[in-house]
DNA sequence: TATCTTTGCTAACGAACGTTAGTTTAAACA
DNA sequence: TGTTTAAACTAACGTTCGTTAGCAAAGATA
């Protein structure tokens, strides 16, 4: 959908987006963000309540997006190797498939006020819990190595959380490719076997 | 050294450096900033020139930092595998003993002014090509897997510069430790051989 | 065409921002 | 002790901030 198809309310969701990951939440006016649609910035409480409310709808409709997209992939059939696969592949191609919006979410998410700052970290929480499982029932199946399942939680997101840093979408790599190699690298490291 | 024994330049700076991670540069204000040192916000000025100022020398001090460490563990002598061991490891200690300053240095680096930004994008990007020419010879000499190198660069210090938001220095678990354990992550990965 | 609703505008509010000027207090030194 | 210097203070500057009020234009509906 190109950006003059869209309401100008999601209209101003991505240039928000985009200006949040590019700038900071903080460092973004509204006056920019306006300047950016084509419009004074007093016309954007038309379409919206406040600029908090522009953060919130970000962060909250990322973290769906990763909630569907690892739910769709989880069956519960597969081997614990190929379960922990598909959750590696299918976050990085949320991630690599919603780049502003990713970052806003990683980056951003503190300046949320309550009660949406809870809710977030709960919902992060339950997410990260998710990956915990994977790995220990890797590592109790004997497929992974005996890691402390917490800090490989932590390495993985590491990894992942920080595609935004350096991926662009532009076709050399898609971001099915991408996550095959990430999830490679995860599971067999750097050595050669 | 504890925080009375500092000068009050110092004590600024490492103030700063906390809430710049904490809040974000945009959002923490020269009054948060007094304040949190006990003194009036147009008191700071009898020791620093600006906001910005702070910023500088908190992201330069430590890329310093890295460049440091990196040249001192390098000898040249050892083989690929272990030389590019030491560069993460050491990358992690200056990382894990300076949680402020790296997150700064990280995440908010991109509020810096010309020409502050582009001397600090070069130097990041010397730093960067220490890395890739590691992980060049290492596959080059068979060790490591064949993989695109500014790619396995990038995962790489996606995983290493994520670790402030995950470790606290609290005893747990020590600098050392932490990188040695990201060591034979990043080498061996998840899976059992 | 007449009416209603949406979407934009200009103007402005009160608050917070980084920073400067000018002054007072405290510390260091003669 | 008297003098100099460093480091704090109060007050305020011009700017920018998010947001609101009130009004005009444009589009949809009757």
């Amino acid at each position: 959908m190109s950006i003059e198809t869209l309401s100008r309310k999601d209209q101003i969701n991505q240039v928000a987006q985009n200006l949040f990951r590019e700038k900071g939440y903080s460092a973004t006016s509204m006056r920019d963000l306006a300047k950016a649609i084509g419009i004074e910035a007093a016309s954007l409480y038309s379409h919206i309540k406040s600029k908090e409310e522009l953060l919130q709808n970000i962060c909250f409709r990322i973290a769906a997006e990763f909630f569907d997209e690892y739910d769709r992939v989880q069956n519960g059939n597969a081997d614990p190797k190929l379960r922990f696969r598909h959750a590696v592949t299918a976050h990085t191609r949320v991630v690599a498939s919603n780049l502003d919006a990713s970052s806003v979410f990683f980056n951003e998410w503190r300046h949320l006020n309550e009660p949406s700052l809870s809710e977030f970290k709960a919902q992060r929480a339950a997410y990260e819990d998710r990956f915990k499982n994977l790995l220990k029932e890797g590592i109790e199946a004997g497929v992974f190595r005996k890691v402390q399942v917490s800090f490989a939680m932590r390495l993985v997101f590491s990894t992942l959380n920080g595609i935004p840093t350096w991926y662009r979408n532009d076709g050399a790599l898609s971001p099915d490719q991408i996550a095959e190699q990430i999830a490679d690298f995860l599971l067999e490291g750097l050595l050669k076997k």
